[in-house]
RNA sequence: GGAGAGGUGCCAGAGUGGUCGAAUGGGACUCACUGCUAAUGAGUUGACCUGGGAAACUGGGUCCGAGGGUUCAAAUCCCUCCCUCUCCGCCA
């Protein structure tokens, strides 16, 4: 949620940034008229409530006092309070209802920093890497021979390790099942990835089933329910990313300043539905319903928010330089930003085979959005005061998309797959995918 | 799933209708004493909403697992739900 007592102080600044994501300032002003609406029956509603209190604390008086009849008379005045009470009581409850759900819909003040956009086409680029041309701000040369240029649902029908028609037989196209190779693959850069980060992020296995108020507290719900898939009997929602679990941990809890920056990181499965994108990319592993990711997550002061948002954005790339692949990352505009986010980077790698730029991690930094939703606050200094802190993450990484890379920038001529060097320790030795011999 | 016990402040723990935001102990913080630490003494110590104030501070309201109900009045009585513990059952 946004910080309505900023809202208070300086409406036009909110309106004017929330505009460069789109936000028709009508709505701002719709909440800023309930959020009056709402203090103005709150004060009836208590003033109300303090002459009850004060008649029945007169009444009990009147008891200690042995004055029957006067507490009779006093019982009566509060009865008649009683009931004047409830309908301002009611008009207060109506009104905080209101001005909450407006209040959890409104997306989240983009950063200053934020390049101003209307859609993706308007992020912008801020470095390629590829291991030939290294870091640059220039694109690389994508220059890649023919048998590069087989995109990976091809690969890993020929290769045995994909079997995609049988994933849709048990659960429905984009639900992949990978097998051999395929699924080892995901084992094997799970533990790259989660070994890569144990030197200060605490490793946790969330559960992958949560309630309501936890998809609530990361932005995912109301809005977005459409998006995700519930449990409905249990009320219970698989999460679409661990960023759902981990920045509930600490939910209605207060750290203390020493604790931060608490830096976490799990492997868990990831559940979309995918609803508003039926029928783009629904072959191969570009789009699921289900996927594996390594997320990082990170609790912050607001003065560590920055450098911890540089750190999970240089980790995510640190393992895609060291697995060899191509890659850009995107400064997201304030037109594509997830509506939790404050400032969001990208990593996208390329593909040859689909010769395409493929999202694999989203770095952001949430600022007190989420924390103020999860209710997760931390004491400046000891004995001292309570604030929200800053929340961050990052995935490092998402594996369907960055395995079509593995496969495709890997391929041979003779149609094996060279694998990058730094998972053969996670793969019993094996440095590449064969082609199977053909049955006899 | 069945039977029982229980959920109170940072922690432990008292409190069965009004004087309870809540005893007491511990912790934490501040001050004093001490060369330092420890010990000792005194004091302070919640969160949230809303109003006043530049601020220090201050008026009102809410919060004793959650939500309803009874009552002039609920931590305390009633109902529903959630969670924890013990035993039984089941199970990986």
């Amino acid at each position: 949620m946004i910080d309505i007592r900023g809202l208070r102080e300086d409406p036009a600044l909110v309106k004017e940034l929330l505009g460069r994501r789109g936000v028709e300032s009508s709505i701002v002003e719709e909440l800023t008229a309930l959020d009056a609406a709402y203090r103005d029956a709150v004060s009836a509603r208590d003033e109300l409530r303090s002459r009850v209190n004060e008649t029945s604390r007169r009444v009990a008086e009147a008891y200690r006092n042995k004055e029957a009849a006067e507490a009779e008379r006093l019982k009566e005045e509060s009865r008649r309070l009683g009931a004047e009470l409830e309908v301002v009581a009611a008009q207060a409850t109506d009104l905080e209802g209101r001005r909450k759900d407006l209040w959890l819909v409104i997306p989240n003040v983009p950063s200053p920093d934020a390049p101003v956009g209307a859609g993706e086409d308007d992020n912008v680029v801020v470095r390629y890497w590829s291991s030939d041309g290294g870091s640059s701000v220039e694109a690389p040369d994508l220059d890649y021979p023919a048998h590069k240029r087989v995109p990976h649902w091809d690969i890993g029908v020929e290769l045995e390790i994909l079997d995609l028609e049988r994933g849709a037989k048990l659960s429905g196209s984009m639900f992949p099942l990978y097998k051999g190779m395929g699924s080892r693959l995901i084992r094997a850069l799970t533990s790259f990835a989660l070994d890569a980060h144990a030197d200060s992020f605490l490793e946790i296995r969330p559960p992958t089933f949560v309630k309501r108020e936890t998809m609530i507290s990361t932005g995912h719900l109301p809005k977005f329910a459409d998006d995700a898939y519930q449990m409905e009997r249990d009320d219970l929602w698989a999460i679409p990313t661990a960023e759902v679990p981990l920045t509930s941990m600490a939910r209605d809890e207060i750290l203390e300043a020493d604790q931060l920056p608490l830096r976490m990181t799990a492997a868990t499965p990831c559940f979309r539905r995918e609803a508003g994108s039926a029928g783009r990319d629904t072959r191969g592993l570009l789009r699921l319903h289900e996927f594996d990711k390594v997320e990082l997550m990170v609790y912050a002061t607001p003065a560590q928010a920055q450098e911890m948002h540089i750190e999970i954005l240089s980790r995510a790339e640190a393992l895609l330089r060291q697995l060899g692949l191509t890659y850009r990352v995107l400064d997201l505009c304030t037109g594509d930003l997830g509506a939790s986010s404050r400032r969001t980077f990208d990593l996208e790698v390329y593909a040859p085979g689909v010769d395409r730029w493929l999202e694999v991690s989203s770095v952001s930094w949430f600022g007190d959005y989420q924390a103020r939703r999860a209710n997760v606050r931390y004491r400046t200094e000891p004995g001292g005061g309570v604030e929200f802190v800053h929340t961050l993450n990052g995935s490092a990484l998402a594996w369907a998309r960055v395995i079509a890379a593995i496969l495709e920038t890997g391929r041979e001529a003779d149609g094996s797959v060279t694998l990058p060097p730094v998972l053969t320790p996670y793969l019993r030795g094996a440095a590449r995918i064969p082609v199977p011999e053909a049955e006899i």
